[in-house]
DNA sequence: AAAAATTGCGTAAGCGCTTGCAATAAAGAT
DNA sequence: ATCTTTATTGCAAGCGCTTACGCAATTTTT
């Protein structure tokens, strides 16, 4: 059996207030017990009991991770699970469990129950991209409980977020593309209007044609998947036959773009240039390499959590954003002709 | 403030433990007051607080994950979330939640204590991958907690685990290359000769040239990373030059295996015929589609978390061992020519 | 040297839920 | 009509830990 802190309490020969104040720091413990009775927990292996700690604090110790789920299986995944290995590690570093959890549409509707809030499994939320929505992000915040969002934002409300910085990175590619590739029919694959990241990166593509007088061509798709860049890029290069570029909203569907390009024999970049945004692992290594945007989710993980522990331990103001940097990655589809990667 | 069972009671006017147990189902409680007290449960929002029901009972209704952490960023990652993701799926079905946790070499360390146990948070646990050390594995087992492997196996012990069929899949694949591509002087490309898929893979293609009589032609990585297979395969060409195929032990290294050979002139399938396992979502998209054996990880998931949560509930005797079937999957990078994927 | 402030520790009351046992009432058996 | 059963429900202890409060023993202050 597992020893409980009556159990060190009996051997040390003090009560279990004391033990628990020895244990936890809590100060009012004379040097000499205090050691004795580290000493001893240590020696009969103690470890405290999360339930009952639990139950007496109303503290669990545990994140809840919630992300979307997609439908069917992809070629692509866009399972964030950089930015949740940088979670699980800031995480484990403080202290804290993760609770992950997948939700789908259906899940997301009013009348399911969260249970993770509702039995106070987690001391707080970190929700993962911009698939989740509006209303769903609201209800679980009026909980009270403390929430990130990541790669989300909800313009309405204050809700905590970390970014990245989607317009610098977009308008960065765009205007690589117009500048130093002299093109100017450009589209944009944007995901549902909505979408937070889509709704930036699609006003950043705006912005850098407007500076040279285009009009945008915005093709919306209604996930960001590859199959919907491939089904983009067909009904793209019909209504602009005159297309000289594309600037997807992320890597998936550029690549979903590139394959329908290959597949009705129009070359990228030579014939249709195509950027990304997300640097996946897989950008690199495509045929052509992508240029694409890169992110920090591993760091922007690491930043979610410091935040929303912050939150919950010292109970910081709403309000928070963080915008992490991006950086251009500059490959092949593009146009640009580079060495290596 | 949220309902509580005694909140409940006192509105109906009856005990605790009455309340107790129409929530529970546990009989003894007559039709009419337990529908006044479901009613009001209802009507009042209440939710159990976990903790308590946890300290009182000792059940989490909690699964703990644990997967092996690469250390850097791959290109390809090797993370399982489409395992997870049918882990998740089947435990909420079945009211279970999920901690996931990512463990590198160093916490695996004999030295590191697994707060998930220790602290009960859990009341079993889901390891997956070949990469968790079978000291690891058995410490976590020796903790009494019930237990359930994923992709892996532990010969000594009888572990329960669902694994796929790899000597199955592996042995279709080489006699693929063998038969109807008319190769024999075929390479496999190992993990670490203890992982157990490694092992059981690396016999299959073994038996398979030993039926032609062949010696086998084995590298050995320390990872399944894309990176291992890309140099694996340059050691490849120098060890023996008429090579004539590659059986990799999975997608990642396949990958570099074929990319090695592209950088170094020689192209794949026509020199250097090459196969994976897995069936990862990008094999599909890569030039070229990758030949490669199918497995079923979402229903691994499930069937993982179905017999964890019989052995957690009713006990199930260990030695229980599922082993899934594979499909291979031809396409090009084996030479078949194929119109699509 | 007496009064005041500290320090160190135990007592005990929870936290919210489950459950063995006893008590009461209703129903069946003889 | 009396004795058993059986069906309902309440009592209260307990799960393992925290913490407000109080008391004694020290130490500090004047």
């Amino acid at each position: 059996m597992k020893p409980s802190l009556q159990d060190i309490a009996d051997r040390v020969g003090v009560s279990t207030a004391t033990v628990s104040r020895a244990l936890n720091d809590r100060g009012g413990v004379n040097a000499a017990t205090r050691e004795r009775i580290l000493q001893m927990a240590q020696e009969m292996g103690y470890v405290p009991n999360a339930a009952a700690k639990g139950l007496a604090t109303s503290r669990t110790y545990t994140l809840g991770v919630i992300t979307y789920q997609r439908p069917p299986q992809q070629p692509i995944s866009n399972f964030p699970d950089e930015t949740i290995q940088g979670i699980d590690q800031e995480a484990r570093e403080r202290g804290y469990h993760l609770m992950t959890t997948f939700v789908n549409a259906d899940m997301m509707q009013d009348t399911v129950h969260i249970p993770l809030i509702g039995e106070r499994r987690v001391d707080g939320l970190i929700l993962i991209g911009p698939a989740l929505t509006a209303a769903f992000i609201i209800r679980l915040y009026s909980s009270g409980i403390p929430i990130v969002l990541v790669d989300n934002m909800l313009s309405e409300t204050n809700i905590d977020a970390v970014v990245c910085d989607n317009v610098g990175g977009t308008y960065a590619v765009t205007k690589h593309l117009i500048d130093v590739h002299g093109l100017s029919k450009l589209a944009f694959f944007s995901g549902p209007a909505d979408w937070f990241s889509s709704r930036e990166r699609r006003g950043a593509y705006t912005q850098a044609l407007a500076e040279i007088g285009q009009t945008p061509r915005v093709i919306y798709m209604q996930d960001t998947t590859m199959d919907m860049g491939y089904t983009a890029m067909q009904e793209a290069r019909e209504q602009f036959p005159d297309l000289e570029g594309v600037v997807a909203v992320n890597d998936a569907t550029a690549f979903g773009a590139i394959r329908a390009c290959k597949e009705h024999g129009c070359s990228v970049p030579e014939d249709i240039a195509v950027v990304g945004f997300d640097n996946v692992g897989w950008a690199a290594m495509h045929d052509p390499p992508l240029t694409t945007v890169r992110m920090f989710r591993h760091e922007t993980g690491i930043q979610a959590v410091r935040h929303l522990i912050d939150t919950i331990e010292r109970g910081s103001p709403a309000g928070f954003q963080l915008r992490l940097g991006t950086e251009q990655i500059i490959r092949k589809s593009c146009g640009c002709t580079v060495a290596d990667h």
